[in-house]
DNA sequence: CTCGCCGTTAACTGTTCGGTTAATCCGCTC
DNA sequence: GAGCGGATTAACCGAACAGTTAACGGCGAG
């Protein structure tokens, strides 16, 4: 179960702890088997990073930097709207293929541990300062695609998780889903490839006038 | 925290097992806790339910089997495409409104058990039997809608998956969106009922020709 | 009235697990 | 090649926790 013996032990620590946390979850994971899955004894994990608890959030912020940026970088820009769809589909499914547990991963921690994700969210990304950015740009373009014609009123809010449900959600839920649908890795890989070129044809048609 | 002294004691524990491991995961509920909230020795969950797991196990069951059968059962019936969705937004709106935290709970069982839910969705609804009637009647009318010029063609799968990620993912990511979002608990609300009004505009718009 | 039994409890037990300690290893410097 | 310091380990510790036990309470049957 040993990974390649990189140098940097620290690192190798962190990576380890990344996979067994996203398999068993924070309260799930037992620090042997972080150890034995970095090829470590179980002190070291203490000598890196002092408590289960700081590795977990050291795991955590890596994740929370992964899934958020991507999404909310995107739709910030000043983009037309469009092309913001397409960024964001490219961007965060190349991710998504990369690691298909990080959705369930955050949803898991994020409801079991409101506050603390929340702190971890905050110093991760910058998002108070930002909201308004991404809220505002947004909200303009919907607005003045409804003053056109081509959407029917449409609260920002309501764009931007119905993103997240169309990329996101069928990763979250792609254990739940294999178990109810039949949908495997492979059906869940190709439905991710079809999103990622009619994402935009969705969303534009969900909320078209 | 003790709740109202019912008379059934068994029920009373189910009751508070449910409210803790929806609150605190399976893997971070303690059963002392359990024991409190339902205001009752710990040695009598081991009287009724002879383990930790299998409580769980009968919370779980309880859980899937109110998200379930709702959307597969009316996406399953011989309806109109449009009343079908209407069905589902009303009868699954209802239910998530009265257990928001479920969703969050069963991605993360899902997401850490597979195969564990796995078998426990197979004995509390029979899906392998009914996925063919299910997957069958849907797919037929999506190819009805697409020889008519109405939908482009679309797969059944891509329409549940869109359904649940409109109706039920705001509620599985309801913390996290909270926080990255700033969408709080009465924002949440709007948006469901939102949803239980235009969730048929949104699917067959997304799907449109 | 009392015997038996289900429901309930306080106290206990064995184990798992996060965290600590003291010793060892090893590469570097002088 | 002695000594130093960071990296690593085996062994250990205490707390938390799921599960057990033995005793108790009260109620219905006889």
């Amino acid at each position: 179960m040993a990974e390649t013996d990189a140098p940097d032990t620290e690192a190798r620590i962190l990576e380890a702890a990344h996979r067994v946390f996203l398999r068993r979850g924070t309260a799930g994971a037992r620090t042997q088997e972080i150890a034995d899955e970095a090829g470590v004894n179980k002190a070291l994990l203490h000598y890196y990073f002092r408590t289960k608890d700081k590795l977990a959030e050291a795991v955590a912020m890596r994740a929370v930097g992964r899934l958020f940026p991507g999404i909310l970088g995107a739709l910030a820009s000043d983009r037309p709207l469009r092309e913001k769809l397409e960024r964001v589909a490219a961007h965060e499914l190349d991710m998504l293929e990369e690691n298909p547990y990080l959705p369930g991963f955050l949803i898991s921690e994020f409801q079991y541990q409101p506050e603390r994700l929340r702190a971890l969210l905050q110093t991760a990304v910058p998002l108070d300062e930002r909201r308004a950015a991404i809220f505002g740009a947004l909200q303009r373009q919907l607005d003045a695609e409804a003053e056109a014609g081509r959407l029917r009123p449409t609260r920002a809010e309501d764009l931007i998780v119905a993103v997240m449900g169309f990329l996101v959600f069928p990763f979250a839920a792609a254990p739940m889903l294999e178990a109810a649908l039949g949908l495997d890795a492979d059906a869940r890989r190709a439905m991710a490839e079809r999103r990622r070129a009619d994402l935009p044809d969705l969303v534009l048609g969900a909320f078209a006038a």
